[in-house]
DNA sequence: AAGTGGTCTAGACCACGAC
DNA sequence: TCGTGGTCTAGACCACTTA
């Protein structure tokens, strides 16, 4: 059943360069080899190490100088999340230099609403896997996330499903979906009674709510998730990067 | 002294698709030509059109399928922020649905604080230039934006600043600085004295803060920006879409 | 002048989906 | 089986920075 996916040689790549940046090999604003340096020692084209390089640029942990060479960017370890991680929130609370731990709350089938059937393409009150978790930081709750997944596309019993996991896991374990992109909606919002109860958070200060919808490829709505995030104790910082 | 930058081959025909896609004649959820295809009609090789195709990808606008061929995402029209690009105010108005306009509040120079001297990594009390603004959204103040700018590097008298002008112009313009990446903290805040007065927001609730610093290739911090965003009105979405 | 990243080409082969 | 996107190569030439 599983496919053995044999990693691509930019994937590889792509990790060789990433552990150098990580373990201070490449260290924070140092230059690193050259495109044609890199090439040759990995024996793989000039092209592939580019296409690795672009998406490290993108991601904002070097910065390319042309004429010039590649640079270690020297606030790596300030980057917490590009777009792209915006949603691996154990990682976001790990580069905030706290261990994340994952607490399952509840696990059950409920009736969607109104606006979780819209969201969803689905008839208000059909059945929903609803999961609650709560994210700790070294054991201060920091973010109370809620995950909604039509109960039709369901493939397995709901006492089989783990609650540690990512919602991108779920689905493709237990769905057999796989995302292909979410949309995700930022405010901010005053604490209300769950989130008080759930993060300890005064009422009448706020949090962050991080509205997700995510979506296959073909368009059909796979999930809704509504995150409360504390602010105050986490920062959520993104990347923005060029060329 | 500009400088004449004809446009690379990728970047015309990045136009081309992104016109397409905008104008309908690539209708949302319909498929698009084969890669085969678009490097005939352009006259470019396919690589070319990959890479062109990848960024489109990357940005949410086009979904890939391997074996099958590329559709337009059918909720174009619902994203107002990418991957790679930065906060454009106007843009997120835009595609709320208003029609944006910019009134500047006050351009001026004045001392650094602390903070500020720390973030751009200059000595406190060292000038600023300081820019305030107002973005309406149909007459409609929905955003409250400051940004400073070392006056150190500002090439041009105060007075003759344009104050409609992106933060990114206002660098290239008038500073001759790039902005290689950007750091943006996101967090909710409660309405103080200057958004009551400026948004129009009941003191006690809540807005989106968005601050900002820019930077350039060499890492030098160049600006900072704070940005009270009443996420109230607009919607602030971000997408994300993987491969 | 030498070396770097930036752009582009032409072509090969593979993996997958639809027919 | 055929056409699609996915991966990779080898090589050319350009633009830029640095010395």
């Amino acid at each position: 059943m599983g496919l053995i996916h044999t990693k691509s040689i930019a994937e590889q790549v792509e990790e060789l360069l990433r552990g150098r940046i990580r373990d201070g090999t490449y260290a924070p604003g140092n230059r690193i080899p050259s495109e044609s340096e890199l090439s040759e020692e990995f024996g793989v084209s000039r092209a592939t190490v580019r296409t690795v390089l672009a998406k490290l640029a993108v991601n904002g942990l070097i910065l390319r100088k042309q004429g010039d060479g590649t640079y270690v960017n020297s606030r790596v370890r300030e980057i917490n999340a590009h777009l792209g991680n915006l949603w691996d929130f154990s990682r976001i609370i790990e580069t905030n230099g706290y261990k994340p731990t994952i607490k399952s709350i509840t696990i059950e089938q409920k009736a969607s609403t109104e606006k979780e059937a819209l969201a969803l393409a689905i008839e208000p009150g059909d059945k929903l896997l609803s999961l609650t978790r709560l994210f700790y930081a070294d054991d201060h709750p920091v973010i109370l996330a809620n995950n909604v997944v039509p109960a039709s596309i369901l493939q397995e019993p709901i006492d089989q499903i783990d609650g540690q996991l990512h919602i991108r896991e779920i689905l493709s374990r237990y769905c057999h979906q796989n995302i292909a992109f979410a949309i995700t909606d930022i405010c901010s919002v005053l604490v209300d009674e769950d989130v008080h109860n759930m993060l300890g958070k005064k009422l009448g200060s706020t949090v962050l709510a991080l509205q997700v919808s995510f979506y296959s490829k073909q368009n059909v709505p796979l999930a809704l998730g509504a995150n409360y995030f504390d602010d105050e104790f986490l920062r959520l910082s993104l990347v923005q990067a060029w060329s």
